[in-house]
DNA sequence: TAGATTGTTAATCGATTAACAATC
DNA sequence: TAGATTGTTAATCGATTAACAATC
């Protein structure tokens, strides 16, 4: 009995000694220091405290310290943090050096949004292909990405090595899209798509963009908001 | 001493029991529910209990009925929810029967992709007109949505009660855009523009999409997947 | 050295889960 | 009534903040 705890316990203690464990509450706010951090160098500061940069992320300093320290000392006593140091780890841990690949699976409103932008590049994410079902457009190139047609999907993921699927095609498609692309050997789906993809995640890493969720949490705040100031008017005077 | 411990003991059960007191936690996950539950609806389901739909969500009962109990019973003892009651419910508090109206600021292609999308309509809210610099698509209608000059964009939204100003314009002119509407009594802007908005959150609610965020946290995630498979093949052999 | 600021531990706060009495 | 399932309290867990010793 004692024993089968003692090995527990180690293990337990490996585990988080090998800090494969951060914390997810973490991990959602790497990206916004990464981003607050890039504007930073791009305006040619050189260093930064954690105080100082609590003040211009809304944070706390505790939390920023706390965060970083996940993965290592990247600070330094008495000084603090240097900034171009800082982003370099952070877009490490973020894989920015990684090279991704991507290709984006429909070429409608949405898919060609994500063909024009910039956001991929500046993530080290390189976009090969669109796909779609659109016989005029297949054969061209939107933005510089060539269209294929989603017939092709399955062997241009087999034959390439694709990293991450876009999914920016209707709900109905979704699905089989998806799967087309796991059983190729896509590892990461970003999906558009208004829907939830029921997938194996020990297959494929999803991450969804709900976009409605986004709006309706918007409605939420504004209804809130005028409930407050007008329902309630002499809530001063009910106090006590 | 004791009488003003118990006027705050008052103070607080009072504000409590208003329960605008809902733990945000709780409020991001509500769209959700209203998704899923709006599935059901369609699928001609009648009632479930939190047992089930916590399985078709992949949550916990008791999150289920923790969380719908912040805004009062909405289920019956023995029996469960009835889903049509239940997300009559929901579609209330996020406020989707509130009819609220939307401009939008830029008409690139995420523009026209949310005026093409149904995503607002779903969720009871008016797109009244699109906005842009662009001459050669003012005075047309894109998706059946009247395109108009940004110059008339502060005299249109004192004109019209606009609610909710939909922000897709390049970064650089973001902030000027977001600062017409709120002086023109924009109650809630939804934010693409890839910064952050310095606004005063009293006058107005800002939600945010970082897509790059979203993008970025998948290639972590990708990242911290191959990370585990390739460098510790033997750590079961590691344990002991 | 003195001052600044991190890294890190301990305390607090909030969110989730478990358990069960209330009740349909 | 007996069975089912909620509403709700109490226990657990995780995340945030505060505090301060370590150290540049």
């Amino acid at each position: 009995m004692e024993s089968i705890d003692k090995i527990h316990g180690t293990f337990e203690r490996r585990l988080a000694e090998q800090k494969n464990v951060v914390p997810p509450a973490v991990i959602k706010r790497l990206p916004r220091y990464h981003r607050y951090l890039g504007d930073l160098l791009a305006e040619g500061k050189l260093r930064i405290s954690s105080a100082e940069l609590s003040e211009i992320m809304n944070v706390t300093a505790s939390q920023i310290r706390q965060d970083l320290n996940c993965f290592g000392g990247f600070g330094q006593q008495g000084y603090g943090y240097n900034i171009k140091y800082l982003h370099a780890k952070i877009s490490e841990l973020l894989g920015v050096t990684e090279g991704y690949s991507a290709v984006i699976v429909g070429a409608g409103n949405l898919g060609r949004a994500l063909a024009a932008t910039r956001m991929f590049g500046r993530r080290g994410v390189t976009r090969l292909a669109l796909f779609d079902v659109d016989e005029s457009i297949i054969g061209t190139e939107i933005y510089g990405i060539p269209v294929y047609s989603v017939d092709d999907l399955y062997d241009f993921c087999k034959n390439n090595r694709v990293d991450i699927g876009v999914l920016t095609v209707p709900k109905e498609a979704a699905y089989a899209v998806a799967k087309t692309m796991v059983e190729a050997g896509v590892m990461g789906i970003w999906n558009f798509a208004n829907m939830e993809l029921k997938l194996n995640s020990k297959e494929v890493i999803v991450e969804n963009i709900h976009l409605g969720d986004s709006l309706m949490t918007l409605c939420y705040e504004l209804k809130s908001r005028t409930e407050v100031s007008e329902k309630k008017p002499h809530s001063e005077a009910d106090d006590e």
